[in-house]
DNA sequence: TTATAAATGAAAAACATTTTCAATTAAGTA
DNA sequence: TACTTAATTGAAAATGTTTTTCATTTATAA
């Protein structure tokens, strides 16, 4: 279930941030696009509706984000994409054609990850994985 | 087993490339340095014996190893560190704090892999698979 | 209303990587 | 060995993303 914008906005000041309207302004757009955008892309549409705000704030505002965990982001060569995160702790499926993101849960890592503590002596915190290929539409031509 | 940079030399011949002083430099280096360094570290040091080299000559370069499966990449951000690929297909432990890699090996995804086949209707070949942690020295600072 | 720390944005800086293109060169062929 | 030529190189500029700086603005609490 995608959070609202109303949703991130409260939690936000919950957490002590101030509600500007840049914040609001790149929350909407982030809720209301259902693919994974860079940040550019982003700021594009936030300029609409806020034809004032500054690239650096879409930076700063997504990073903020994307600390608490509210939105998700996929990696793609340098760029990054954006996202809403859906329903907590998920990975991407990316289509090298066309750019394509499709979210998939239960990457089911827990038993690999207490192998490596254990033979690396590493404290893992998180981890990074993503699976790259064709989707649908994009398989068979050339 | 590290292939050796005469064993490289060869294949690249076979494979039609030419042998130039600089790729000869280039692999020399990534053979005898054990971390994953990024271009601009790996130029540093090809320009110790080569000081003519170009920096593009050294991405380029890179590039070409990568594809060839001869190096592997890891993942920092925005930057990218390259070694020589150990025994085949692995995977990385990085060390948030310190930087420090470490390889491991069995990543054990087929299962998932075809589970996502299934469910999206992606054509997966291939994945991207980091842990990211903090390795024995790094843990208990601050 | 006021005080103040947080937030903003223009501009520049910092990087990493790629593109361009004229000059060079490895390697095959005569 | 002396060509021939397509591959390779590297300086420079371009590209593109992200960060830093810092003066100005503003949300929020008192
Ligand atoms: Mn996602
Ligand atoms: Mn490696
Ligand atoms: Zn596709
Ligand atoms: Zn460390």
């Amino acid at each position: 279930m995608r959070p609202s914008a109303k949703k991130i906005a409260s939690l936000l000041s919950q957490k002590g941030y101030k509600l500007t309207a840049q914040r609001r302004a790149v929350i909407d757009v982030v809720v209301n696009s259902h693919e994974h955008l860079a940040p550019a892309a982003l700021y594009e549409r936030v300029r609409r509706t806020h034809p004032a705000i500054g690239l650096v704030t879409v930076y700063r505002t997504l990073e903020m984000l994307h600390e608490l965990g509210l939105i998700c982001r996929v990696h793609r060569g340098e760029k990054h994409g954006y996202t809403l995160a859906p329903s907590g702790h998920h990975h991407h499926l990316v289509c090298t054609e066309c750019g394509t993101v499709a979210d998939f849960t239960g990457c089911d890592l827990e038993a690999l990850q207490q192998r490596l503590s254990q033979q690396t002596g590493f404290k893992i915190e998180g981890h990074l994985l993503q699976f790259l290929g064709y989707c649908r539409d994009c398989q068979g031509g050339t």
